[in-house]
DNA sequence: TACAACATTAGAGTATAGTCTATACTTGTA
DNA sequence: TACAAGTATAGACTATACTCTAATGTTGTA
């Protein structure tokens, strides 16, 4: 499929999926027997990887995180134990993320017990 | 007290605390008898303010928040209810990234069964 | 008095993550 | 065929939150 069916069908705007392109997130290919235009091709998967992109987005990834998540999700590059490591890194910094918010939470609620007790 | 006695005070930098005088945040005053120079003073108040920043930001909020955080903190425009109501909007988001943050992990733990099972 | 340390301002630079514009070419449709 | 819609590229612009530089003037100390 072109980038605008892409676009439709994920909810991102063409501008960003060519962001996305030049941040190495996604790969869209040349049909190598057009020779008229250089449009880029993409695939299902490439779907998937928008869907993924979207979620870890949401959850606080930067982009150079969700490309190495993409790395080992779909590349063969990286062994069964390499692929492993990394997400339990992951997995580790996010439960450091959850702690941090924990203790946020906590300091808010301290904020709120000065507020009931004017103090403030 | 000066610019560098403040921070050295809070640990944060001239440039930046000169950042948070220019973003509205803190607001040094002038000696109206000291013609020679243009020095700004600060007082105690300020150092508390900082130290809110501080807070405010690992909280998660941005400047802009945190310059409505200060206007209701030490000024008197905001009743009890509206600062009690400011942080438990807070504490709500805070929740809900929590919330995410669990998906994500359970998401991960989904990727790392795949992979022990050679399904990528 | 020399000079280091400190202060101010404007403005430039950095990093992240887009978002948009301009230009130019290609494709699809009435 | 005319023209709208789609595509690609480079590069400018936005917002946030600093961070740093340059230029210039002031204050404190040996």
């Amino acid at each position: 499929m072109l980038i605008n069916e892409l676009s439709k069908r994920t909810g991102i705007t063409a501008h960003t999926i060519r962001f996305y392109e030049k941040s190495g997130l996604i790969k869209g290919v040349r049909d190598e027997n057009v020779k008229s235009n250089n449009y880029f091709h993409y695939d299902e998967e490439t779907v998937d990887k928008l869907e993924l992109i979207r979620d870890a987005k949401a959850i606080g990834y930067t982009i150079s995180e969700i490309a190495q998540l993409i790395e080992a999700w779909y590349s063969n590059t990286f062994s069964k134990e390499e692929k492993l490591s990394f997400l339990d890194e992951k997995l580790i910094s996010l439960e450091q993320k959850i702690k941090d918010l924990k203790e946020m939470k906590k300091l808010i609620s301290l904020y709120k017990k000065d507020v009931l007790n004017d103090e403030c």
